[in-house]
DNA sequence: TTTTGAGTTGTTCGA
DNA sequence: GTCGAACAACTCAAA
């Protein structure tokens, strides 16, 4: 008897999983495996090695419901797979969009053909494959807005209706004599351990979650979600990323919420999502480098002590400062703040963007390879629709638009907590007297700011027009 | 092939 | 306090 193995790489779901779903129906006995590669992880992508060992634990029980083992390898993908010679299996997986892995995809379709064994590749996590969606002419897209309007209606037109279920198989077992207990893929420092305060992995909560969403917020998300001490945002990104939702359950339940604007603007986050993979298989280079080459001669700046700073949140620009230790906090910043504290890399340090790349990379639990590589890029301008060179955001002026009174600041920088509003957001202002009777003195109990807004600026703007000589 | 309109998220300055 | 203009020039998409 033949055994279905689906290979779960970022799908930690039942529902809408087709890779599962096929191997379920069509085999008595079924094993998802998941391979862990350290190479591909370590240091990294530090804080997702937390959230996928959850998801291991709560998917491996859903899984144990339809008679389904989840088996861990620790191995290489290409190593693993050399030694499947003989088995008699079927594998199934769902594709990830990322070049590395299509290209790891290719390796081993390669040895599955060499050595006979029948496999099955399905549609992965998103709305459309981005190889469906071009220009008339086959070329891709460079801007979002018409890629959207395209993708959209390509998306419209054959709205999957698939609604098959996961079905229980016969019998179970466990085929590659892995320990299917516990693996501990743990990063090794511990700072991940805060994260159980914040997050609840499973499948299951992801549709908690869209639930409440749908129902109480997004009908205000077009405002709200620029507010970031507000519960604006739909938190789903980090399920997203990790396959414990499908975007197109996503969609589904969208479309049968009453269309306002809100559902528009939040369907649009997920067409940036799409863009962001259109971008990064369609120009590979991106991921090591500037999409304009141009920016090739950006006289970066090679700063430690300020690098230091902006990652641990001491620059002494509240607004910046918070949404860096929020996001070594919980894992996740809010998604306007992540704006600001890249302009402020960027534009106020002049660090080179890949250095902000790479450590959301390992801070973010929805850290996803397209998305945090494409909107660098457009932060620092040198993506695909790129920022105009003068957008460059004032620190102090985002804080006083979108946190008023300073409720995020005080949350995440709570030295700040005795500060009057109207001072939250340049606190180096208030009179040192006042300071002191509040027991916070600017330079001893919270950083100076690390450069001068105008200043930082201005240098910004000479370094922008430095590009355009030649 | 040529032409035209548009392009995620901003800030500053001066009236 | 509010509002509009200026901040460049270029590339992209589509007609």
């Amino acid at each position: 008897m033949t055994v279905g193995i689906v290979w779960i790489k970022d799908d930690f779901r039942l529902e809408n999983n087709s890779a599962l779903i096929h191997a379920s129906k069509n085999h008595d006995t079924v094993s998802a495996i998941y391979i862990f590669n350290k190479e591909f992880f370590d240091n990294r992508r530090e804080a997702q090695k937390w959230w996928i060992s959850k998801s291991l634990e709560s998917f491996g029980k859903n899984l144990n419901i339809y008679n389904i083992n989840l088996e861990i390898i620790i191995s290489k993908e290409v190593d693993f797979f050399s030694k499947l010679k003989g088995k008699n299996i079927n594998l199934y997986w769902n594709k990830v969009y990322e070049p590395q892995q299509l290209n790891l995809d290719r390796k081993i379709i390669e040895m599955l053909d060499n050595n006979k064994i029948h496999y099955k590749l399905f549609k992965g996590n998103v709305l459309n494959e981005y190889q469906s969606i071009t220009k008339k002419d086959g070329t891709p897209f460079k801007v979002f807005s018409p890629f959207w309007r395209h993708a959209e209606q390509i998306y419209l037109d054959k709205v999957p209706s698939d609604t098959s279920k996961i079905q229980k198989v016969k019998s179970k077992k466990n085929i590659f004599n892995s320990k299917n207990t516990f693996v501990n893929i743990l990063p090794n420092k511990d700072w991940y351990k805060k994260f159980d305060n914040y997050w609840n992995v499973s499948e299951e909560e992801s549709h908690v979650q869209l639930k409440h969403f749908l129902k109480e917020r997004i009908s205000k998300y077009g405002n709200d979600r620029d507010f970031p001490s507000l519960n604006g945002s739909s938190k789903l990104s980090p399920y997203i990323r990790n396959g414990q939702i499908n975007v197109n359950t996503i969609w589904q339940k969208c479309s049968k919420v009453n269309k306002n604007i809100g559902v528009r603007k939040y369907l649009n986050e997920l067409g940036w999502r799409e863009f962001s993979h259109s971008l990064i298989n369609y120009f590979p280079q991106m991921l090591k480098g500037n999409l304009r080459r141009e920016f090739d001669r950006f006289p970066w700046e090679k700063n430690k002590k300020n690098l230091e700073a902006w990652k641990k949140g001491l620059t002494g620009y509240p607004i910046v400062d918070a949404g860096m230790r929020q996001m070594y906090e919980t894992g996740w910043m809010h998604n306007r703040i992540r704006m600001v504290v890249g302009s402020f890399l960027v534009k106020h340090l002049r660090i080179n963007w890949q250095e902000g790349e790479r450590h959301f990379r390992n801070c973010l639990l929805d850290f996803n390879e397209a998305n945090n590589v494409a909107q660098w890029q457009w932060v620092a301008g040198c993506g695909a629709d790129a920022a105009p060179y003068f957008r460059i955001f004032n620190p102090i002026l985002q804080g006083e638009k979108f946190d008023k009174n300073g409720d995020y600041v005080k949350k995440w920088v709570p030295e700040l907590n005795k500060y009057p509003s109207k001072y939250i957001h340049k606190p180096w202002e208030l009179d040192l007297k006042y300071q002191k009777s509040i027991d916070t003195v600017i330079g001893k109990d919270y950083p100076e700011p690390i450069v001068i807004h105008e200043e930082a600026r201005k240098k910004a703007l000479d370094a922008f027009k430095s590009l355009k000589k030649n």
